[in-house]
DNA sequence: TTGCTCCAAATTGTTGACAATCAATCCAAG
DNA sequence: CTTGGATTGATTGTCAACAATTTGGAGCAA
């Protein structure tokens, strides 16, 4: 999506990104300490800008950190992951009531033709998960800026997103539900397209605690 | 709530929480340039500890930071005000949702005597601003805690509660609403006490909906 | 007067050295 | 053999100097 290449402006906006594309794809392990030392010889940089770093990941909660101890990646356990899905449970479900109220005709159309690619895309690839993932997070993402609320936006794009991604790492494609998932895309889409704010909301919950439940069981039985 | 006072462990975390302190009651007036030197003398601190600072106070949301140009306390004017409290709807929703599954009728009977202690302060005060906002503050926490969930608690008690706060400020009392609030608070905690989660959820965003109408309405005859 | 160029001052970004704190190890006393 | 405490090593926190970038204005030409 924003994939702005190793050309930041300051060498702790590149060490923060940095950071966040180790923690996300498990180049760091979560619970792993954070050696600044260690860390900052890795990145050819001081340990100044490395620590400035290290507290904007803590800030969006991707690391954590106790004075004079150091700081550690963040651990997704079973809680967190629930607690992360309920979060979007409840800021998705809203976006898509202010989507419906919000997105222009031309936005709907537009996003129809989206799901229609990722259709085909899963034809073509057969249940590649790449593809699966990024489709679904391409119109999740679409929703929240349906919503016209920045905030909103900003917290699913930002810290949330982040978050999810480090889940569905862990999780790989445990659940393949991209069938289904398309399927509800449609349905929410139609009650977008119908500016049925209610139906919106709650299609949109059922369809992430169901991801959720899907994922959970997974997981118990593995 | 919590007032840590001068102790915590390092400079940064000092100067953070004194940076936070003086943005939401506004001794740094919103769009302020951070100066990093004036700051850095007035607090009697290095630079080093307080762009940290700064870059942690940038990931809670309370300032944007351009490289090169320094960092502007955060401004709320009415789109982000109402960004804020939309967000909050959502959430708060969703946290009485879960806090009527999930209370004991222990915190709920404790919970029910806040309110009416928070109401004989109102009596007392006689409509001081000060206790209608902490005590509306209070409630709001303990829905949060009931929801069970860390994340929630930490958005809501964290970041959003900092951004409220100085909402609450810039509005200072302009809507008096301190009956009708502590009215709706009772008949959510009813709601909870019933275990009527779609109740309470609905009241909850109502409430919350209702005083964004009132300060939208004073602001914009004032 | 207007617009441009270029310079300089102020501010931010970065670094390496120094101080403070914590954890583990080792030694000695009971 | 165990336990208590001091010591040492490693790691984090802090500082002041240095480099890089932006911005504002002085100077000059059209």
């Amino acid at each position: 999506m924003t994939a702005q290449l190793d050309e930041e402006k300051t060498l702790s906006d590149k060490a923060s990104a940095r950071l966040t594309q180790a923690i996300i794809t498990g180049e760091l392990v979560q619970g792993q300490k954070l050696s600044e030392a260690d860390l900052a010889t890795r990145f050819g940089i001081s340990r100044g800008p490395l620590r400035e770093a290290i507290r904007q990941l803590e800030g969006l909660g991707l690391v954590t950190r106790v004075p004079h101890a150091g700081a550690r990646v963040v651990t997704l356990n079973d809680d967190t992951m629930r607690n992360l899905y309920q979060v979007r449970e409840a800021l998705e479900g809203f976006a898509c009531r202010m989507a419906a109220q919000h997105m222009t005709d031309d936005e709907i159309k537009k996003l129809r033709t989206l799901l229609n690619e990722h259709e085909m895309q899963i034809d073509a690839s057969a249940g590649q998960a790449y593809y699966q993932s990024e489709g679904d997070l391409d119109f999740h993402f679409q929703i929240a800026l349906g919503s016209r609320n920045q905030m909103l936006i900003d917290l699913l794009a930002g810290e949330l997103y982040q978050l999810l991604r480090m889940c569905r790492y862990r999780t790989s494609n445990l659940a393949n539900r991209t069938r289904l998932a398309l399927q509800q895309h449609h349905q929410i889409l139609d009650a977008i397209a119908n500016r049925d704010a209610d139906l919106a909301e709650m299609l949109m919950r059922r369809h992430i605690s169901g991801a959720w439940k899907s994922i959970s069981q997974m997981m118990e039985t593995s």
